[in-house]
DNA sequence: ATTGTGGCCTGCCCGC
DNA sequence: TGCGGGCAGGCCACAA
């Protein structure tokens, strides 16, 4: 699903109708657009503008347009991808499909020479709004300071796992990142918040930096070294040991009780 | 105020 | 071969 690596990917692929005036929009689906948008407001609001700046923090998409006008936010979901001018910025997205069906198109923003933005998302978990509120997320996951780390978490309770999924304290870890990192740093992410200490914290905070230069140099969140034992009765890649399988801050989550404490 | 829970949505996969 | 049920999880509303 997109975590932060592949709203990444979407933001950069983003950045190749930089300066295009919008000249049309269709969102068919008026359940996509959220915050009180409809359709005819969304087309008001950049027809006749251009974006003019592809950022990103965590999961959320944001397009900043030209003059006065507003920021388009978007999220992904789970199964949100984006494409430009009929090339998905990726293929192959964990549960989630390889086709691109015309129904599956929820928002598209069209520019000269038939070329297109297009939001396609089959089970439109994600949404479209303008100007979201950038000061509900937490620090971003990909720029995140060790320092600013162990800020965000300060005060937290509850499992680490559901405290680091917790996009007001860092944006852009999601259930797959996150289990990774947790693993690579040994901690058990059933752990309460408050009694992981300083060392642990700058722990995770390398786990997490490495987990996502490594996973995102190999191509996304699905390619981490824990993720093929993602199933029932797998073993540990380090140890060998069996998998524990326990839902966690509402998520699936495999841990190894071996390595990890 | 912060944390926990359930539901939304629907393609896909497994078992019968 | 077809079908039904379970599963996936990012996000939000709501409860405690």
């Amino acid at each position: 699903m997109p975590e932060i690596l592949e709203v990444e990917f979407y933001r950069r692929h983003a950045e190749g109708v930089l300066g295009l005036p919008v000249l049309g929009v269709d969102a068919p689906d008026p359940w996509y657009l959220k915050g009180g948008l409809t359709a005819a407001a969304l087309h008001d609001a950049v027809v006749g503008r251009a974006f003019v700046a592809a950022r990103r923090i965590g999961k959320l998409l944001l397009l900043d347009t030209d003059g006065d006008g507003p920021t388009v936010g978007i999220r992904f979901g789970m199964t949100g991808r984006l494409v430009v001018d009929g090339r998905a910025a990726i293929d192959r997205l964990e549960y989630g499909s390889t086709r691109l069906e015309a129904a599956w198109q929820r928002v598209q923003f069209r520019f000269a020479d038939e070329r297109a933005m297009t939001v396609d998302d089959p089970r439109r978990l994600g949404g479209v709004e303008l100007d979201p509120d950038e000061g509900a997320l937490g620090p971003d996951a990909l720029s995140l300071t060790k320092t600013r780390f162990i800020a965000a978490l300060a005060g937290a309770h509850g499992p680490i796992k559901a405290r680091l999924m917790d996009q007001g304290r860092v944006a852009g870890l999601g259930n797959l990142l996150t289990d990774e990192a947790m693993w690579r740093a040994r901690i058990d992410p059933a752990r309460d918040a408050s009694e992981i200490d300083v060392a642990e914290y700058a722990a995770l905070h390398r786990a997490i930096r490495q987990t996502l230069r490594v996973l995102g140099k190999r191509g996304g969140s699905h390619t981490g070294d824990l993720h093929p034992a993602r199933a029932r009765g797998t073993s540990c890649p380090r140890c060998g040991g069996p998998l524990e399988r326990r839902t966690i801050g509402g998520r699936t989550t495999f841990s190894c009780p071996r390595c990890q404490r």
